[in-house]
DNA sequence: ATGGTAGGGAGATTAT
DNA sequence: ATAATCTCCCTAC
């Protein structure tokens, strides 16, 4: 056995740094934590790798590379059927198993065989210049989509060559052979799946040699080269494996524009550094706290033209000596920043980068700078772990315009890249992740923001100059922060552990990557010749070929066009998205409507990896064509796709029980990992659906789907026909069932019997219950909310869900998600119908009231959406709301927060004094940024007419389209839209099921307690009295039997004043009497709310008013906004609100009706009310309907009650 | 360069 | 004018 580090003879003891030596296993070999790995793709290093990551030294760790040389070319030329004819094969394997044959012979057999093949790879390798190779015979499965070559088992000829040599054409093709696969695999990935390297784990390097400081080409503190990738191995021990620490570094720069060129000039750079971060458990704050090691530095430089504040050289050296060490320093230039950062960033010898949008941002400024300032590649290099002498394209694929580039990323190689921005948007489900934005929701920490125009300003003065450092030195922290908040490293540890890729790959939020390894390991690990990578050249000769069997000759010229235009479009399928492959889950029809009765979620647990199982689909167990649904595998012999599910599901469920037992952070831990497992079952299916994927399978995944389809409306069949059940909706692979019961121990009955009967069928497969509603608003597919049943430890708790409803969008406004939720609690609370609608119509009026009043917060009219494209790469701008807004900030030097994925924010305003234009522009023009809006010498004031109409009152109608008393008119003269606007073409034919009206019944006495009461004077005795609801004054004498009380109570039934003489007719009131004195105490509320005087509470506002003429003034009542609206937080207030009276003449309503109020009762009560309403019905039936009518005209702005009551 | 399809809804554009 | 169609965004699964 070899020493390891002393084949170079360089003693290991010779290393400058004092006691600078790893340390090494017994047998002289290396211990090595692999974090990272490298290639050149092109050029005179191809077949050396290097890996980066960790060695031991005594109680810590260093960083240390591995240059790996001599990596081989690994290509298997597959032979034609004529090279080993079959039977012959079968044959002569018989006889060695007979042993009639040895082994050896066969080989020479074989050999013989595969002469000609032999030869002619021969031929083909020294045309290339090849002078050394290798070739042997092996046996490989091959089960994937080349037509080429066979599927199945067959003897290949496998290829070894190094890499210095140039790659066998793709497409090469032989006398003796169909194919050649591999020639372009990389030297990496050969590396990883040989030493079959699942991420990030120990390494055992058995013979190496230690590179002297000046061999080195990394920054490494240790480097050792190895001859040959066989020496290295994974380290397997029976111990639990120990993860080193990393040193995590969280950068932030703060840039000013170069107006000029209009790009980003750096004038500060903060680092903040976690020296020992656990990266495979999670650490809590307290715990970072408690035991981490952190330093922090900040470098500015001045902008040129501008100096330094008076007193900052003190202000610095004050700084410094308080932390005790270098924590602030300043430079001059630019130059000198760039080389201080890189100094410091060297010194630091981080493993991880964070930041957020370092990506995005940061990285590519950094570089670009680096370049425009002529920095040393000696220095700009230690970006990375690899010494560079030169810059790589730093503008790659501008298509997307945000994310790093290929160059950037190999700037960095190394290292580790966790972008929180990414990373946030992988894990979080959030309305903007912007780091101001995350710190709030996440950490619920402010964020100061800084306008990239101000920072120039800012080195005016030692307070604001300190601002600006402090504020990179908390972006550098928050971002950290974030990291460790989302768990992001012991996370993507944990999937890169499963599958086998590089870690870095995985920060990067590369799904379809991930499994793509997972997979070439497995297939590798099976011995099957895996898929290769789809590289530009094969495209063309595929595409090429398609084009010939679709022209041939002799077409006119018609055809040919159209033809041309079928390629064309699929052609740009680099660029465009395309329409869906194949068709994906079924979604039933539902049916609409409100319940109230509990309604059963059933659902199936991962439906397309359990189907994956269920049904054995595998590459290697279902042959297919070229077109159309293969169909199901007759093999029993479970395939490979299968078994690893089955794996995945396995070592998830040991690891839940491992849960059980444990609580705090190991069950944080395990939490994890199970995720992890479940989010890789759970991706496979879409890697077989993605077109650019190795594994792309769409016969797989159409098979797949194909499957769920069936498999949902077996359950449908099954849950309808043969148990009877209500199937109300489903999507994909859930259904919901409507019990129609009350009682939650039958409903309870009826899901274990379901849950039974379903899961039954199948081996693999599984229903569950996830969850019980007790009230459903079902309104479309997808788009649902309902009353959950939650059941924590004995208790039973409700909560609303919401599904797809416009509330759980980002592009809507907080105000119309905000009353979109009151009206749905008011939905859901189970309140009669008229209830419902009656406190919907009141909230919108109230609202309306405040919106116009000026008392809304301008963040809750804020829009958000997210751009897919950069700005400028939308076609058609002009009529988009976010691209306008995006594209104006742009250009007003924000260089962050407006690329492609981000959300931009944005309010529908119209221009102060132009009130024609706003609605006559395209909503495009009319967006602001919440910031244009607020800032000081703002002309765009929000448009409540647009909020009214285009946010508020979609948003209600939907939520409202299945209860009945309302509908879009009545709701949309409540908003004082115009109402006639709004009606609905299909005249009300759209049967609503009587059977899924509210029915509950709530307190009206509580609803209806802060209005006055309904008072009747008797035209007799003049006596006043106050008159209770005709129901329930009629509901109580039926209930008390008591004839003889003598109350105001009675007068319904009678018709008489209870002063007065009982008999006779002197105490009689008409119905036209009734309905005199209703109206005219309707008149006085009315009046009341004319009087009602505008004031601004504002002091330095000032602005009071009084509303002169409604009819004047139209529907719009532009009038009762504070014209100094948004500046001015001033209130304009109303003493008797719109919503006030709108309240009031229901409780009139409420009082006089003899109708709906029925309808809450038991049949037999209501037989009786009935019998007793028979005299009193017609007395009031007048005064009932005037209230009724005025009420309705409520909502008109009271145009036509004017004409009324004047 | 960075899994899938189904589907609702807004708004602009084009067809009838 | 009104309806069909397309593009864009976001969501459910
Ligand atoms: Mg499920
Ligand atoms: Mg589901």
């Amino acid at each position: 056995m070899v020493k390891g580090g002393t084949e170079n003879g360089a003693p290991l003891s010779s290393n400058c740094e004092g006691q600078t030596e790893f340390d090494l296993d017994a047998d002289g070999s290396l211990r090595f934590y692999i974090l990272d790995a490298y290639e050149e793709a092109f050029g005179a290093s191809m077949g050396t790798i290097y890996l980066f990551g960790k060695v031991k030294m005594g109680d810590t760790y260093k960083s240390c590379s591995v240059v790996v040389k001599n990596i081989q070319r690994c290509v298997y030329a597959i032979p034609n059927d004529s090279v080993f004819p079959s039977h012959e094969l079968i044959t002569l394997e018989q006889e060695v198993k007979d042993s009639k044959l040895s082994p050896e012979s066969f080989r020479g057999k074989l050999h013989e065989m595969a002469s000609n093949l032999k030869n002619e790879i021969s031929q083909q390798l020294l045309q290339l210049n090849v002078s050394s190779y290798s070739m042997a015979l092996v046996k490989r499965n091959y089960a994937f989509e080349r037509p080429d070559v066979p599927v199945g088992e067959q003897y290949v000829l496998k290829i070894n060559y190094p890499f210095k040599d140039p790659p066998l054409p793709e497409d090469l093709k032989g006398e003796s052979f169909s194919a050649v696969l591999g020639s372009n695999t990389s030297a990496l990935e050969l590396f990883i799946l040989k030493r079959k390297i699942m991420g990030p784990s120990w390494l055992k390097i058995s013979n190496f040699s230690t590179n002297s400081p000046s061999q080195r080409v990394s920054w490494c503190k240790f480097e050792v080269t190895v001859e040959s990738p066989k020496v290295i191995t994974v380290l397997v021990s029976e111990e639990k494996v120990v993860h080193p620490p990393a040193v995590v570094t969280a950068i932030n720069l703060k840039t000013i524009v170069n107006e000029k060129q209009n790009i980003s000039e750096i004038v500060s750079a903060s680092v903040l550094c976690f020296h020992n971060a656990k990266i495979d458990v999670p650490m809590p704050g307290p715990e970072r706290k408690r035991s981490g090691i952190l330093s922090h530095f900040t470098v500015v430089r001045n902008p040129e033209g501008t100096g330094y504040p008076i007193g900052w050289k003190k202000e610095v050296a004050d700084r410094n000596s308080k932390n005790g060490c270098s924590v602030l320093s300043f430079e001059n230039s630019e130059r000198a920043l760039l080389n201080r950062l890189f100094l410091e960033l060297n010194k630091l010898d981080s493993d991880v980068l964070v930041g957020h949008n370092i990506s995005g941002f940061d990285l590519d400024v950094l570089l670009q700078r680096a370049q425009a300032c002529k920095v040393l590649s000696s220095m700009w290099s230690k970006i990375g772990r690899l010494k560079r002498s030169s810059m790589p394209k730093l503008k790659g694929n501008t298509n997307y315009g945000s994310g790093a580039t290929l160059g950037i990323m190999s700037c960095i190689a190394g290292r580790l890249l966790c972008d929180t921005d990414l990373c946030s948007r992988d894990l979080l489900k959030q309305v903007s992740y912007s780091l101001t934005d995350l710190s709030k929701t996440q950490l619920n920490r402010d964020r100061k923001e800084i306008s990239p125009n101000d920072i120039p300003k800012m080195f005016q003065s030692s307070k604001t100059l300190v601002e600006l450092i402090e504020c990179g030195e908390t972006d550098a922290w928050l971002s950290m922060e974030l990291m460790f908040h989302l768990s992001v490293l012991p996370l993507t540890l944990q999937l890169t552990n499963i599958s086998g890729n590089l870690w870095g790959k995985t920060l990067q939020g590369a799904r379809a990557q991930r499994i793509e390894y997972y997979l070439l390991h497995t297939f590798h690990s099976k011995k099957y010749i895996l898929p290769d990578k789809n590289s530009q050249r094969m495209k063309e000769i595929k595409s090429s070929k398609r084009r010939m069997n679709h022209g041939p000759e002799g077409h006119n010229v018609d055809e040919l066009d159209a033809d041309l235009a079928l390629e064309n479009d699929p052609s740009k399928d680099n660029k465009a998205k395309k329409g869906p492959a194949y068709a994906g889950g079924l979604v039933l029809e539902p049916k609409k409507g409100l319940y109230d009765k509990y309604v059963l979620l059933l659902d199936f647990n991962s439906l397309y990896p359990s189907i994956i199982q269920e049904y054995n689909i595998c590459f290697t167990t279902i042959p297919r064509s070229e077109d159309g649904v293969p169909r199901l595998p007759s093999s029993q012999t479970p395939g490979i796709l299968p078994k690893l599910m089955e794996h995945l599901v396995s070592i998830r469920k040991s690891v839940k029980l491992k849960m059980a037992k444990e609580t705090g952070l190991k069950y944080w831990e395990l939490d994890i990992r199970q995720q992890a497992i479940k989010l890789t079952a759970n991706s496979m299916y879409g890697c077989l659906g993605f077109s650019n994927s190795r594994f792309y399978a769409k016969p797989l995944a159409e098979l797949i789907t194909l499957q769920g389809r069936e498999i949902l409306q077996r359950t449908v069949d099954l849950v309808q026909n043969h148990l009877n059940l209500e199937v109300i909706y489903g999507d994909t692979d859930s259904i919901m069932i409507h019990s129609g019961l009350d009682d939650i121990e039958e409903v309870k009955a009826i899901k274990t019997k379901v849950i039974q009967e379903v899961n039954k069928k199948y081996r693999c497969l599984k229903i569950d219950c996830d969850g019980i509603y007790k009230r459903m608003l079902l309104l479309r597919k997808k788009k649902y909310a309902a009353v959950k049943l939650q059941f924590k430890d004995g208790k039973t708790c409700e909560d609303i869900e919401r599904k797809g409803v416009d509330m759980v969008r980002r592009d809507w406004s907080l105000l119309s998600k905000e009353i979109g939720d009151l009206c749905l609690s008011k939905i859901l609370c189970g309140g009669s119908c008229e209830d419902v609608v009656e406190a919907i119509h009141s909230e919108l009026m109230k609202i309306k009231e405040e919106m116009r009043n000026g008392k809304v917060a301008l963040e809750k009219y804020v829009i958000t959406k997210a751009l897919t494209k950069s700005p400028e790469a939308y076609p058609d701008s002009k009529s988009q709301p976010h691209v306008q807004v995006a594209l104006r900030m742009r250009q007003r030097g924000y260089k962050e927060g407006f690329n492609a994925k981000d959300t931009v924010p944005y309010i529908i305003c119209y221009e102060q004094g132009n009130t024609s234009s706003a609605s006559s522009a395209g909503i495009g023009e009319r967006a602001r940024h919440p910031d244009e809006v607020k800032s000081e010498d703002s002309r765009w004031l929000v448009d409540i007419d647009y909020y009214l109409a285009q946010q508020i009152h979609p948003v209600v109608s939907r939520l409202c389209a299945e209860i009945q008393g309302t509908s879009p008119e009545r709701l949309a003269e409540c908003l004082g839209l115009d109402p006639s606007k709004y009606r609905s073409r299909s005249n009300d034919a759209t049967g609503s099921d009587p059977s899924t009206a509210l029915l509950f019944a709530t307190s009206d006495e509580e609803r209806y307690k802060s209005c006055e009461p309904l008072a009747l004077a008797c035209p007799n005795c003049s006596a006043a009295f106050n008159c209770p609801s005709i129901t329930s004054s009629v509901y109580a004498s039926i209930s008390k039997k008591s004839e003889t009380e003598e109350s105001d109570s009675t007068f319904w039934l009678k018709l008489q004043c209870p002063k007065c003489e009982p008999e006779g007719s002197t105490g009689r009131i008409s119905p036209a009497m009734i309905s005199n004195q209703v109206k005219r105490q309707i008149d006085g509320f009315v009046s009341m709310y004319y009087k009602g005087i505008m004031m601004c509470d504002d002091e330095s506002c000032k602005h009071t008013t009084r509303i002169p003429n409604f009819r004047l003034l139209g529907d719009r009542e532009r009038g009762t906004v504070c014209p100094n609206y948004p500046n001015c937080n001033g209130t304009l207030l109303r003493k008797y609100t719109e919503a006030d009276l709108y309240k009031q003449l229901s409780y009139f309503c409420h009082i006089l009706d003899t109708q709906c109020n029925l309808e809450k009762m038991d049949v037999g009560v209501r037989i009786q009310v009935e019998k007793a309403l028979t005299k009193t019905r017609p007395a009031v039936q007048a005064a009932a309907s005037m209230a009724r009518s005025i009420r309705d005209r409520c909502a008109y702005g009271w145009l036509q009650l004017t004409d009324i009551a004047i």
